[in-house]
DNA sequence: GTTGACCTTGTATCAACTACAGAGTTTAGT
DNA sequence: ACTAAACTCTGTAGTTGATACAAGGTCAAC
């Protein structure tokens, strides 16, 4: 009998997570043994590595959903479908890459305005910057 | 008087996050009129301003109470400890950015393999690929 | 027969907010 | 002065994607 615990270290999912996909409705409900203990077969193996691979690839909780429910309408619904949904998330992956990618030009450069030295904190032109309006270049404040 | 909705207008910030900000103490708590209103300051304009470019440039909350020690501790702490902890958080973004960019690729791999067509969704090699990818191991991201 | 490992449930926690209900207060218009 | 709208107060729940823990039940080994 595969237990829940089992069907974790076989998965390499936490046995904790898997109640969790089964709460939201994301795997369906495994039958039980007599003392009430969840017994699993290896269609939820299958299904278990599916959801583990695509969380890797970044695809959301719904995402996933989604996906299985266009497997399992494959009769009506279509490759092109899974590669609309596919694609959706490149882009989406995409913009955040551009987003820190912005992001850390930013930093880098407030970063430069401080020299990193053992003068107090509070001096600091990092937390000036941050402190003040955003819109202007902050500039170098050297205490003496 | 300033009240949390005009303080909200004047920063831009939601006027629940500002009382969410005070229960978790990134804020100090304000004075109250005799009917109990909090009473703002521009002081906490100031600081609030701060929150929001810290948050906007990706500092996490802990690490704007960090700043924030870190400037009222300004006699004893130094500039070198501001500019470690945004260095700390650049390489953590160029991680970032890093590991979307692998994900990316694999995505467009993936991608790759399918036509696009009108055929079942069940036959997709995306979701075939998903589904049985053996050798390889899937890729962890680390979450946003 | 008693440990110890496992299973069950519900609930709490984390980030970082956002939203709402129900009650009280202030302000604007008449 | 009265009323209605707009605001504020508190507490609480929801979001995503899990993880952890407690109190109790079950099972296998020795």
């Amino acid at each position: 009998m595969l237990t829940r615990g089992k069907l974790a270290r076989l998965t390499g999912c936490n046995a904790e997570t898997i109640r969790y996909y089964e709460n939201i409705g994301l795997i369906p409900q495994p039958g039980r043994s007599a003392a009430g203990y969840r017994s699993y077969d290896g269609e939820h193996v299958r299904l278990l590595n599916f959801i583990q691979r695509a969380r890797g690839l970044g695809f959301s909780r719904d995402q996933i959903g989604e996906l299985l429910a266009l497997r399992d309408d494959g009769e009506r619904r279509t490759r092109a479908d899974v590669k609309a949904l596919t694609q959706a998330h490149i882009d989406a992956v995409s913009q955040k890459i551009r987003d820190l990618q912005r992001l850390k030009r930013r930093l880098t450069q407030i970063s430069s305005y401080c020299d990193g030295s053992q003068q107090g904190a509070g001096s600091c032109p990092i937390l000036h910057s941050l402190f003040e309006s955003g819109d202007e270049q902050p500039h170098r404040v050297n205490k003496p």
